[in-house]
DNA sequence: GCTTGACCTGAAGTCAGGTTCAGGTGTTAT
DNA sequence: ATAACACCTGAACCTGACTTCAGGTCAAGC
């Protein structure tokens, strides 16, 4: 069992971000010492559930509800399953997000390269450079489709 | 050139939000026709711009600063491409966070259909599973290191 | 001429996810 | 016994990114 103040040390979150977790029902089966939070392997558990659902996007009233589901018992497995497929699903749209906002990226990099090289954009703002390399015209396609 | 409400239609963004972008400095040179907001060719870039930098993370404050350097001209390439460069390196960052979450997930994917054939989650609780296949391991030694 | 609709403004409100504050308790070290 | 700590609480505050609201202008259609 371990102080609240150990757990922040461990998990690096502050003190009173575990309070606020508290507060918000994430730890429906914390036992307390007179007052104190007492934080088993259950909590440690949950702490690890956290970061990677909070990871995920979601939000603390829906990992509240997982929570609940976990003290509720086996009848809640497929629930339990279908959050994190849903998940699963959000952070893969997520990653394809990302992976366009980098092309997008990479393009202005180079984009940026060149107008330096040129010392003017006039070039670049006209009209697709003759010379645009084919990876750079796919980054192009990718982002102003 | 473009009203406020067309521009809405085409970006899909509430007319209120583009005024909080105009008051946030986003589109420091944007005209006025009696009071109206033209929307025009730098404008529609400029918001191109807010998207790509929005998603990658970017706070409304810095996009501001982008939009002035834009207005200072070919003096503040080298801080434009180093922005996007830095930009770069944070959504390959949060890619990188992201797998690791996504890891994560399909491992917690596996261990709810484990549960839901076993009935229970006992076997799994206690141990890694003797038959934890191997593409399972490596998504649960990612995570859990 | 009057209503409708699209535009404008500044100020206030909202929401998530915390953080900070003021005041209180309980155990341990001097 | 008194100070120093680590813990506790409820309530207020904070930030970013918007949204909503109340009130006002202006051109077009009936």
């Amino acid at each position: 069992m371990y102080t609240i103040g150990q757990v922040s040390e461990m998990f690096g979150l502050p003190v009173s971000t575990l309070r606020y977790y508290d507060k918000e029902g994430l730890f429906p089966s914390m036992r307390r010492q007179s007052g104190i939070r007492q934080f088993g392997e259950a909590e440690m558990e949950a702490l690890r559930v956290i970061e990677c659902l909070k990871a995920s996007g979601l939000e603390i009233k829906e990992i509240k509800k997982f929570m609940a589901w976990c003290v509720e018992g086996p009848s809640t497995f497929a629930q339990r399953k279908a959050l994190f497929e849903t998940r699963k699903a959000a952070v893969e749209a997520e990653m394809r997000r990302l992976q366009k906002t980098l092309d997008m990226l990479k393009f202005k990099c180079w984009y940026y390269e060149t107008a330096i090289r040129d010392g003017s954009e006039d070039r670049l703002k006209e009209r697709i450079p003759d010379d645009l390399p084919a990876e750079i015209k796919k980054l192009y396609d990718n982002t102003h489709a």
